[in-house]
DNA sequence: CGGGTTATTGATCAAATCGTGAATTTCGCG
DNA sequence: CGCGAAATTCACGATTTGATCAATAACCCG
C-alpha cells in the first residue's frame, strides 16, 4: 500500500522525506531518484519564497505553489505535511547559511583587527554576507530577504525555529560591539541592534517608497549604494549611543 | 492570485451573541442615527485594526472582524463595499491626524529655532507626534502603527491613498534636513529618511525580538527609553551621512 | 527485467471564504 | 402616531482552500 506517511497530527509539522545520502559514486552528482526528489523540493521551495515574499504567507494559497512550480497539490503535503511545514522550509532553508557567514564574517574581522576593532568594521562584517548575497544570489536570495523582512515586522518572527538560527550571530554582533564600545550602557547595545536591523531589514524590503520620494534619484535596490552608507550611519548610530552614558 | 485563509479559531468566541450596545439614555452630544451608524463603524474599524494588524490582510477574514465588531457580515459590506475597502478605511482613518501633527510640530519648531534647526530637534519634531501617540493614545494607536509597519516592510504600501497622507509629512522633513545639512548631498537625504523609517517603524512593530535577545532588559514597547534613544542615533546617522560627501 | 519502494498525480471532501439580495429592525420626521 | 429611509440582520450560492485517499509513474536493486 503506498500510502504517504500518515503522520499523527501531532507530530505532523516534524514530517520529513527520508534524504538519502547521494550516490558514492557521484558520478552525475544530481542523477537519480533522491537528487530528483531534492530538486523538486527546491523548486516548490523556490515558488513558496517567491508568492510568501510578495503576499505573506496568508496571502498565498498551497494551489498557488503547486501551480507555479508545475506539480500537483498533493505532493506539496507529501513533502512538507501542511502549508506552516512549508513556510518552516522555506525559512530555515537559508537561514544556516547567511548566519554561518555572518559569525565567520565576524569571527576573521576581530582577528584581523587584534585588539582594536572598529565599530565601522564590526557592523561591515554582519551586513556583507547579506549584501553579498542580495547583489550575486540571483532572485532566489532576494525574495527570501524580502520575506524575512516581512517576517520580521509582524508577529510571526517564524514559527519558532528561526531564531536559532538568527539569534547566534546577533549575539556575536552585540558581544564585539561591547568590546569597542567599553562604556556604553548593556541595554544600548541592544537598542542599538534593533535600530540596525529596523534599517536593515527595511532596505531589502519590498518597500519602494524611496523610488517616488526621492523622484527617481535613489533606486531601492541599488545596494553598492546602501551599504557604504547604511554601514556608516550604523556606527555613527552606535557612538552615539554609547557615548550618551 | 491570493485567496485567503484566516487565522484563529476560536470556537467559543465565534458564536458569541452580538453585544447589546449601551444604555440607549447618553443623552449626551451624539446620539441619533447617523451619530450611532459612526459609532458602529468604527467599532467594526476597530476590531478590523487590531486583526489586521496581527495577522495581516489576508491573516484575516471578513467574518473574523464582524464577529469581533459584534455585527453581521453583510454590514461590513454595506458600509465599506470590501475587504480592501475595510483596510483601505482603517489606513486612512488616522492617517491625517497623525501626519498634520508631525508637520505642525516641524513648522512649530522649525520657527521655534528661527534659521539653526538642529537635526535632534527635526527627528524629534518628526517622531513626537507618534510616540506621544504611542503612550497616550491607547490600544487603537498601538494596533494601527504595527500595522503601518506590517504594511511599510511589505509591498502592499496602502493602496496607494495612504502616501498622499504620510509623503508631504517626509518632503517635509527633508526639506528641513536639507538646510540643517547644507553639504550632503541630496540622494543622501532621502537615504537617511529611509533608514530612518526603518528604525522607526521596528520600533513600534509587533516584534517584541529585542526582549529575548537582551534577556528582558530591554522591554519591546517601552517608547520612553526609545524615543530619545533613536532620536540619538538618527541624527548622528544624518551627521554622519551629511559630512562623507 | 521484474518486484518493491519512492515520487507524483487525479479525484474528491468538508469547511471556510466573499459577496448578494431579500427581510427586518431602528429611527427621524411630518 | 405612522410612513419611509437608513441601518442592520438573515439566509444563501458560487468559489476557494487545506487536506486526504487511492491510483499511477519513475526509479533502484538484485
Amino acid at each position: 500500500m503506498p500510502k504517504p506517511p500518515a503522520v499523527p497530527k501531532s507530530a505532523a509539522a516534524r514530517k520529513r522525506p527520508p534524504q538519502r545520502r547521494a550516490a558514492p559514486d557521484a558520478a552525475l552528482a544530481d542523477s537519480g531518484k533522491a537528487a530528483r526528489s531534492r530538486r523538486t523540493q527546491a523548486r516548490i521551495l523556490d515558488a513558496a519564497e517567491e508568492l510568501f515574499s510578495h503576499h505573506g504567507i496568508y496571502g498565498v494559497s498551497i494551489r498557488d505553489i503547486a501551480d507555479r512550480a508545475g506539480v500537483d497539490t498533493a505532493l506539496l503535503h507529501y513533502h512538507f505535511a501542511n502549508k506552516d511545514g512549508i513556510y518552516e522550509a522555506v525559512m530555515l532553508r537559508r537561514a544556516g547559511d547567511v548566519n554561518e557567514a555572518r559569525k565567520r564574517a565576524m569571527d576573521d574581522y576581530a582577528r584581523k583587527s587584534g585588539g582594536k576593532p572598529s565599530i565601522e568594521g564590526i557592523v561591515r562584517a554582519y551586513m556583507q554576507p547579506v549584501f553579498e548575497r542580495l547583489r550575486t544570489g540571483g532572485r532566489g536570495f532576494n525574495n527570501y530577504a524580502a520575506l524575512i523582512a516581512l517576517a520580521n515586522n509582524s508577529a510571526l518572527w517564524g514559527g519558532g525555529t528561526v531564531k536559532e538560527y538568527f539569534d547566534p550571530a546577533v549575539q556575536r554582533l552585540v558581544d564585539l560591539l561591547r568590546l569597542a564600545l567599553p562604556k556604553a550602557r548593556e541595554e544600548d547595545l541592544y537598542w542599538g541592534y534593533q535600530f540596525l536591523s529596523g534599517a536593515l531589514t527595511l532596505s531589502y524590503s519590498r518597500n519602494a517608497r524611496i523610488e517616488g520620494l526621492s523622484h527617481g534619484r535613489c533606486r531601492a535596490n541599488d545596494y553598492a549604494a546602501i551599504e557604504p552608507r547604511l554601514v556608516a550611519w550604523c556606527a555613527a548610530g552606535l557612538r552615539a549611543l554609547g557615548a550618551c552614558r
